[in-house]
RNA sequence: UGUCCCGUGGUGUAAUUGGCAACACGUCUGAUUCUGGAUCAGAAGAGUUCAGGUUCGAGACCUGACGGGACAACCA
């Protein structure tokens, strides 16, 4: 009975997947589906790209199609081939292939000029010699209609003559400019005769000095699209009134049924974040952060070395979905994906963050005892390992209290406490040092209590994790907070989001105590420390100085009461 | 005082296209646990921005308010 619901429900489609389906069943574009994922190379990519990148490739998965990487490298004085290959790198590790289509907006600069000097023949494209500043005030304003320019009934030869003289590179840059001739009484501040072409003397990263206008984007996206083929042109909400333009355009180039469709779904942005390129660009510039991959950004390279993977932030994306709202999701979401994906994969281990010496006064000074433990409760096959346990061993700072509360299930005078995987002790007494701060903590155990020994079963309120003393590795462990103390940081009209730093974002440790089975542990490696969190090596790690990342602390209930 | 887009639990999304609001995260119980994790069971929380209208029936359709956003770069 319940099953027959489960198959007779049909599984929720976003609005661009039902859009496709409709498009489809109309027919459209002979049944294809060709998608587009269109970067500017001018930084590196961020979980709001994730975003898109997800649509992109998923449709053309999902449909049988195909997704292009098209970079849109129409403006050379921004643009750089340093960010080509980060761009690539990232969408690769996220998961998705382009095959051998790497295309680019400059692979069609010759298509795009032909088609200018179209327009241009069709009386539908003039040059205007007048100044930025003129050709903005003469557009008007978004409730006034605009002025047309005294050059707009050029006749097609002067026109065509001009054109060709901007790109011998006869004249300055911003001395003129090719504009579209639609409407400068327009409501759409857009199709008020958009400039399509402008002089630029930067040497282009990939056609060099060969050309000296440029197409600007809306005369090079849909374009583009048209030219690959492409059906469905995803993008961001803020392109949904370019979107007249982008149809003018492809009405003016279309010779048959094709033509591609723009449809526009809501950005990402994320509580407690910046997600603008230019925001980004400036905490890198300014060295409030140590670099685009600096742990605490959320451009997936920053994520990636945070230890998040490419599974997580997929099915992070996959959650919030794509509406036309212009949401802010929860950065708690984010967190979720990627405990959820590594509570199931990662190994447990021990790693004592803030150590504090435990002595245990009855165990033989010198014996050393391997404790097998479980790697993964979550997952049998990844077996056991043997973790030493000796006289000395370091427990957590937080997990010993002199005076407890009331619920504090841990290590206290006179109360006891099982060592995971190893003994049941109990507290006997402490040492602390001239500032009045513990620094030792004395204990005995109870030999029957060992796990798997006869008195194992005893209950303890508490489990510890724990280092041997004399086994333990030195580690480094960088703890991230959320960059930004305010949930929208950009979100404020007058205050500036650099003023909502967080000043304790990064907090290093040096003198943490991990197992001794981490020595050999690589950069990306990433474990749950039990009880603490789930931490990655970081790059700057090496073998005899090993350096942590914490991704995310687990989900904790104590801390929660505490608060 | 213009045009366009958008308003569903705290947050993000659903509601098979007009049939009486569902899911996830979060929150709160309880069980269980050699991770105060995970897991399991359960609970609270919106009557869909508001007001009219159409209809037997509206979160979906219409009108008008209100609220939010986008648009006036030789950026993308």
């Amino acid at each position: 009975m319940k099953e027959a619901e489960d198959i007779i429900k049909p599984e929720s489609q976003h609005f661009i997947e039902q859009a496709i389906e409709k498009d489809l069943s109309e027919g459209k574009n002979s049944g294809r589906i060709h998608t587009r994922f269109p970067p500017e190379p001018n930084g590196y990519l961020h979980i709001g790209h994730a975003k898109a990148i997800c649509l992109d490739f998923g449709m053309a998965d999902k449909y049988g199609g195909k997704c292009n990487l098209r970079f849109d490298d129409t403006n050379p004085t921004k643009e750089d081939v340093e960010y080509v290959d980060s761009i690539k790198e990232d969408i690769q590790w996220l998961g998705f292939t382009w095959e051998d289509r790497e295309f680019y907006a400059s692979d069609y600069f010759g298509k795009l000029w032909d088609f200018a000097v179209s327009l241009i023949k069709r009386g539908l494209a003039y040059v205007d010699d007048q100044s930025a500043e003129t050709i903005s005030e003469q557009k008007g304003t978004t409730t006034q209609p605009g002025m047309e320019s005294p050059y707009r009934d050029r006749t097609v030869e002067e026109n065509l003559d001009l054109f060709f003289r901007m790109n011998e590179g006869e004249f300055e840059e911003g001395s003129r400019v090719l504009r579209a001739r639609i409407d400068m009484a327009s409501p759409n501040m857009h199709m008020r005769d958009p400039i399509i072409y402008r002089i630029l003397k930067t040497p282009h990263h990939r056609t060099g000095t060969k050309w000296k206008v440029y197409p600007m984007y809306d005369f090079a996206h849909g374009q583009s699209d048209y030219f690959e083929g492409i059906t469905h042109s995803l993008c961001t909400l803020e392109f949904e009134v370019h979107r007249p333009l982008y149809d003018w355009f492809i009405d003016q180039l279309k010779t048959d049924d094709y033509r591609p469709r723009q449809i526009e779904f809501n950005r990402l942005n994320l509580t407690y974040t910046v997600m603008s390129k230019r925001k980004l660009l400036e905490l890198v510039k300014d060295g409030v952060v140590k670099g685009w991959d600096d742990p605490r950004m959320p451009t997936l390279c920053g994520l990636r070395r945070r230890g998040y993977t490419p599974e997580s932030i997929r099915r992070f994306v996959d959650l919030i979905g794509y509406t036309k709202v212009e949401a802010i999701n929860d950065v708690s979401l984010l967190e979720y994906a990627i405990r959820e994906d590594l509570n199931k994969r990662a190994p447990r281990v021990f790693g004592v963050i803030n150590p504090l010496k435990v002595v245990i006064t009855n165990y033989p000074e010198g014996a050393t005892e391997n404790m097998e433990i479980t790697n993964n409760p979550e997952d049998e096959s990844q077996g056991t390992r043997r973790v030493p346990f000796s006289r000395e061993v370091y427990i957590e700072q937080e997990d010993f209290m002199e005076n407890p509360p009331h619920k504090f299930f841990r290590l206290a005078p006179g109360q006891e406490v099982r060592l995971k995987g190893a003994y049941i002790i109990k507290c006997t007494g402490l040492k602390k040092n001239d500032a009045g701060e513990i620094a030792e903590v004395q204990c005995t155990y109870d030999p029957a209590t060992r796990s798997g020994g006869p008195d194992s079963d005893r209950k303890v309120k508490g489990t510890l994790h724990w280092v041997s003393a004399a086994h333990a590795l030195n580690a480094e462990v960088r703890l991230y907070d959320r960059l930004f103390s305010d949930e929208d940081p950009s979100g404020h009209k007058d205050i500036d989001a650099r003023e909502f730093l967080n000043p304790g974002s990064l907090t290093i440790l040096e003198d943490c105590k991990v197992e001794p089975s981490l020595a050999e542990a690589k950069p990306l490696d990433k474990f749950q420390f039990q009880r603490m969190g789930y931490f990655c090596v970081d790059y700057d790690s090496k073998k005899g100085n090993l350096v942590f990342n914490r991704i995310v602390q687990l989900k904790d209930t104590w801390q929660k009461v505490n608060k």
